[in-house]
This record gives structure tokens, sequence and C-alpha cells, in this order.
DNA sequence: TATTGTTATACTCTATAACTATA
DNA sequence: TATAGTTATAGAGTATAACAATA
């Protein structure tokens, strides 16, 4: 370090203290917690959104892209990708509807379905190391009162904002 | 429980139960948070690293753009836009160091002070809206718990995660 | 020769718009 | 004509590598 990097009376500490809120906290532990949990599962060959989509499509097989791009708050091409990279990985299929033949119904593969029981073990782990801080209580306390934030800003449940495009400013 | 259960299908549900965990909670609330603040922000023509770094300069006035990589994690050429950016702006000015003059002494610019005092403000705003489910003696036991997080998962205080690059895993 | 900052370049992510097949 | 999905294209963000000035 500068050993002399000017013997400044900090004209800026006042004009600029870091930011010590709740607000930042909770934006700085969120970025960490979902960037280790990308580094968890892209050893299981999965990228962050691909592990979101796989859920929701577990949990309503068949269901189309058009309605998984309304839910995540995404436009249709975007999911064309993302169901891309999954079918190219085997994790789902494509099939096209025999009722209305423009649509495609997909499904997890079994090896979809493993990859997210491997999905489900690393979460845990995740969550352990994330909260290694904490006892058992506190974790308790410390999900009641997120999940009390969660529902009044209205946050659909387990659906994760960065999916959604930030609307841009002028730069 | 289950007295007379329908044979219902569903294979997904058992296989991916949506997230609940207070891991996912806290990464969707902070992505939210950080996606708000940026809105905030971006009416006062900054974007979310506009933000940062001003705070940085601000607290260390001439300090270096080298340094300032060090401090986020990220590659100096990406500093160089940065700043770039924000000197275009007028909130930030470069000037050649005259002890070294390889450095760029960078500083806070008037308008740049008067920014940041907007964003004090907008960051306030944004903070009370964010903990308007909690009263609060809740939020300060939020924030206790999310500093004994940080604290432990050494995250660099003020410092946020998403300067720096993701480990990119081979899709 | 090593270091600071810069430019040139490439790759990823994500959107918009145009297009195909089906209804 | 309207809808589901796709392709083509563009823009932002961010890295790597080569380079100029200075030490």
């Amino acid at each position: 370090m500068s050993s002399d990097r000017q013997p400044v009376e900090d004209p800026g500490a006042a004009a600029a203290p870091p930011p010590s809120g709740g607000a930042f906290l909770l934006a700085q532990l969120g970025a960490h917690a979902a960037g280790r949990f990308g580094e968890r599962v892209g050893e299981l060959g999965l990228a962050p959104p691909d592990v979101g989509l796989l859920r929701m499509i577990a949990l309503e097989p068949g269901r189309s892209q058009r309605s998984l791009a309304a839910d995540l708050g995404v436009v249709p091409s975007r999911v064309v990708a993302l169901i891309d990279s999954l079918e190219k990985k085997g994790f789902v299929e494509r099939r096209r509807s025999a009722e209305d033949r423009r649509h495609h119904e997909l499904y997890v593969s079994e090896d979809g379905r493993r990859a997210l029981g491997r999905v489900r073990e690393v979460a845990a782990l995740h969550e352990d190391d994330l909260f290694a801080a904490l006892d058992e209580e506190d974790r308790v306390r410390l999900t009641a009162l997120l999940g009390r934030i969660a529902e009044q800003q209205g946050l659909t449940p387990g659906v994760h904002p960065g999916y959604r495009q930030l609307p841009k400013r002028p730069n």
C-alpha cells in the first residue's frame, strides 16, 4: 500500500460514508449467495437460470415456452435459447403438442430429474455454508423476516428477478 | 394425513419443490433490492457501478485506477471504461500524478459530490420502502443477522460482488 | 524490465424485429 | 388475422491481449 496517500483530512468521509444500511447488505449478500450457488451448480453442468427453468418444468410438466416466458417476465426468444441449452444437455425434451401443433410441450428427462436431485443436495450444502454464522434458531428468524419482506414487496415465490431485463437508462 | 388422496400423477412435484430455503430468499431479495436501487439512481443519471466507484473515490481521494481494480476484483481495463463514463458525466476528474506520471489520481468533482448527496437521500428512501414490512426493531434484528453472515462469509464491507466476474463454466 | 493506463478485440447475455408454421 | 416458436441482429457488459508512456 502506498504508505503516504495524502495526509488527507478526508473530505470524502463525510460526503460518502460506506453504505452500511440493511438494504445494501441485503443486495451484497444476495449477490454473494447467487454467485456461490452458481459456482456449485456449475460443477453439475448447469447455469443458474437452467436450475430455475428445470424446476418450473418439473413442477408443471408439459407447459409451453410461452407460459414460462410470462412467468419469468422474459421475452419468448430468450426461452428458446435457454431451452436449447437444456435440451442439448439432455435435461429437457420438447414434444410437439398433438392438439395444437404450434406448441412445444416441455418435459424433464430422466437425466434432468437426476440433475435436479443433485441440485437439491447442493442447495442444502449451500444454505448450510451460507448461514454458518447462525444457529438454527437464528436461521428460522432470518428466513421469517426475509419472507415477510418478500411478500410485502410482491415477489413471486420461487422466481429469481435475475431473469427479467432491468429497464435501461441512457448513459 | 392423506386419507384418500387422488392418484395424482404429478411426478414432478415430488422431484422439484419450489426453492423455499433462506438462501434462495436471500438471493431473490438481494436481486430485487439491487434492481430497485438501480432504477432509483438511474433517475439521477448514475448506473449502480457508478455509485460504488464514486463512493470509493470520495472516501479516498487521489487513489489510482489500479487500486480500484484490485479492491473491486476486476481487471484494470474495466475501470478505464467505468471512469470514462463517470468523467464524461462530469462526476470525477483524472489528474496526472506529478510524482509518478504513469498514475492518474482520481477525484470526485463538485457535481459528483452533489450527486452523492442525492444518492444518499435515494438510498434512505429505498431502504425504507424495502423494509416496509418490518418495524424498527425487526429492521435492526435483520441487519444484525445479515451483518453476522457477511462477516463470516468474508465479504468486503461496501463492495458489491456484482463487479467481479463470475468464473465461467463451459456450457 | 516492470508498471499504469489504454485500445483492440471477442464473447456472453439479453432484447427487438422479422419470419415460419399453425390455427 | 393471431399465436407459438424461431432466427437474425444489435447493444451492453466484461474479459484477454497487445501496446504506449513512464519508471
